[in-house]
DNA sequence: TCCACATGGATGACATGTCAACCTTCCTCG
DNA sequence: CGAGGAAGGTTGACATGTCATCCATGTGGA
């Protein structure tokens, strides 16, 4: 191993422990503020831009990049919750639109604004712009990488493929 | 808001997206060469580096800033598939050391090669050193801002207490 | 010494995520 | 049209994470 690939390592490591940290301060700031998880808020901050609050599940399958049981689940306790309501959808009688509920519309707008503050002051403020467009730039070459890592490989595609249908790119 | 606000979401946006696509991918090629979780990829890799294969549980959770219930049934887990043992902690009887079974050393070693290949191929090849580098200032950054929310914040501090001993800085 | 309290860790109940199997509806092609 | 397979979702079993509680040991005074 080159003295290049270790330092390189070690600066992963140090990414990655405060990428966790943040993850677990934001979360915590939005569960104290809002009650709700982190996937509550995901699913919320989708529908709340969709029209009129409503979306097939599998467009929001797509969206968040999620195994179509995991949101099965989250929507089943959601519903539950009456954030949200299953309404049988019109064009395909196999799917399901998702609709927030007015309580749920509420929590969505809540919920995104809690967290768009915390990033602002917690991300925003600590980076300024150039080091925002630098990370943004960072993560556009992760994710090509990860797309040629994805041609390359026969299981990675089919992940990939489960949660971004090929005809729609 | 400004707009320097929503494109600097916007960015924090798309950097959380190709993350989560990241470590997914990482997980999954861990998963498929050696079999094991994230979860216990990071408790061997940490005793992998402790003399003898041996360390405190306690010490176990500051490094990983674990809850205690967390590693306790993480290690619960692990010892049951042979990977480590609990053994009565000598300096402390409350305590436990967890010791790397020969197994749970050669699966350490392994994985911890399988990973080091994939951050290196995916990440480091990709960003090369002076994105690292910045990346890792990026990470330092936010670090600071992390601490002094701690600081700030009772809520905070008591989370970060719980996983970082005051005593020990 | 003895007692209150802090601490390390285990445990059980519950929330969440994953995997595999399943059901229904859709599509394609004979 | 009809059969076979693909696709959208649900379900149940199980793995994992969190929270509250509990137990045993350590610690610091009165």
């Amino acid at each position: 191993m080159t003295a290049t690939t270790a330092s390189g390592l070690a600066a992963w490591r140090a990414y990655n422990t405060v990428h966790t940290q943040l993850a677990a301060h934001l979360s915590r700031e939005l569960t104290r503020a809002t009650g709700l998880s982190e996937a509550d808020y995901q699913i919320l901050d989708a529908l709340l831009d969709a029209p009129g609050g409503r979306m097939r599940a599998l467009e929001l399958r797509y969206v968040l990049q999620w195994e179509k049981s995991r949101l099965s689940h989250q929507v089943g306790r959601m519903a539950k919750r009456g954030l949200l309501t299953r309404e049988s959808c019109v064009e395909d009688a196999r799917g399901w639109d998702l609709v927030l509920t007015p309580e749920g519309r509420t929590a969505a707008a809540r919920a995104r604004q809690v967290r768009e503050e915390s990033v602002s002051r917690i991300v925003l403020d600590t980076l300024g712009p150039g080091r925002l467009a630098h990370l943004a730039e960072t993560a556009a070459l992760l994710a090509a990488r990860l797309e040629r890592a994805a041609d390359e490989d026969p299981a990675c595609r089919a992940a990939r493929d489960e949660l971004f249908p090929p005809s729609r790119g």
